[in-house]
DNA sequence: ATTCATCAAGTCATCAGATGACTTGATGAA
DNA sequence: TTCATCAAGTCATCTGATGACTTGATGAAT
């Protein structure tokens, strides 16, 4: 059930400010009310403003100095932006890491290094099997080569998305199903690397492709039950 | 200069706590100590401590429960990742979004629905050009037209990351160049909907591939300035 | 033995008051 | 004109108190 909507005072306080804020009450780099009169203002005591406060600063939106006020700092809140991420289902954020991959894939045959390509060599003939050392150290060796493809297309955003969805992913999946996943073989990730080798874009993006439907077909029946 | 560094202890406390939380000293779902134990162990009052729980709560990190305690929600530290992502130069942003975009379209060939498809023909036939009422209310129809591509994707995730990176890049394009990068025209644009009006996800990844290679060759040619 | 109302302890939510630290513009002397 | 000083305003932090809520224990009723 939708549980009642549980209302809390610094949250309603925290929404009612950025709804001023990004409202555009007040300019960029203007100076909002002090405590005292934000406490007037929202009928809130002045502990309660500071916590409001403090969460928008944390999101970039005001900047406190202290003696002198609080001074509007952005009018934009992208900030939520990856918490909205979160709450999404798995099987959506399995997809958007998916297209990280396919076109850090991609980028990689086009720009690799002979040394990413001894790093992704390495790191995947040190992948192994479950067997060695459980099921959560083959994990983060798996993890670390797919790293290395995204490292190798030499994008650092894609680097950090990724980092952000693998964590993600790793806590939902946690949190739901465990072990009910297909995981591809040694020889799916060896096309990936043969085809960044052989600085070929377009086998590339294929092998990503094949190496990720399993899984995507996989998470789809799960969706549907 | 770079200013000499000026502590604040809601600041340092929210550090603390953070790193003791993504350093794993208490798992997901676990139970922290309460207010006036965290107060001692920080050794700030406990109005400080509630600042920094509630930056951490709003950054996804805890969770409060009021009568209860505060529990670890999440030990990836999202609003971090966001950030350094916008320290990454445009063209890695560029091609970030762009991932998503040949992905969105990709599976928009594959999904979209009737209204969705309606949506997008509507926000193209719409988008007019530069000439009608200047170059800011252009770049807000172009963009509404490209976010109704992933829309029809119907995936959350994407969209989500697709509203960071339009911000991002909008900032960053403003802080720099300005009006320097080509413009896809109309043309381009209605082939993407063709091939998703057609389900035909081939083709909607060319399309958008064909769409975005001026727009990065510009872009890898200031990069070289 | 099970169920359920009641209760007490623990915890967060919120408020109020006070003091300290810092900024800023005004003041006035050199 | 320059510069030290000062006072008012503002955020930073602490302390103490009260209310609201959760949770597990208790014990009576079935």
């Amino acid at each position: 059930m939708q549980p009642a909507s549980r209302t809390n005072l610094t949250d309603s306080a925290t929404g009612s400010l950025r709804a001023e804020i990004i409202g555009g009450r007040w300019g960029i780099g203007e100076r909002i009310p002090n405590e005292a009169a934000l406490s007037d203002l929202l009928s809130v005591s002045r502990g309660t403003v500071r916590e409001a406060v403090r969460v928008l600063v944390s999101q970039g939106l005001l900047d406190t100095r202290q003696g002198s006020g609080t001074y509007v700092r952005s009018t934009v809140d992208s900030s939520a932006a990856l918490d909205r991420v979160k709450r999404t289902g798995l099987r959506d954020q399995w997809e958007a890491r998916a297209a990280l991959d396919l076109e850090a894939a991609r980028l990689a045959a086009l720009r690799r290094t002979p040394a990413d390509l001894d790093q992704m060599r390495r790191l995947l003939a040190e992948r192994g099997t479950v067997a060695d050392g459980g099921s959560e150290a083959f994990i983060r060796r798996d993890l670390a080569f797919h790293k290395s493809v995204v490292a190798a297309s030499g994008n650092r955003a894609m680097m950090e998305l990724y980092d952000f969805f693998t964590a993600a992913i790793t806590e939902t999946i946690h949190a739901t199903i465990d072990g009910e996943l297909p995981e591809p073989d040694q020889q799916a990730h060896a096309a990936i690397v043969d085809a960044i080798a052989a600085s070929d874009p377009d086998r590339a993006v294929a092998a990503v492709r094949a190496f990720m439907a399993p899984v995507l077909a996989q998470l789809e029946r799960l969706l549907c039950q």
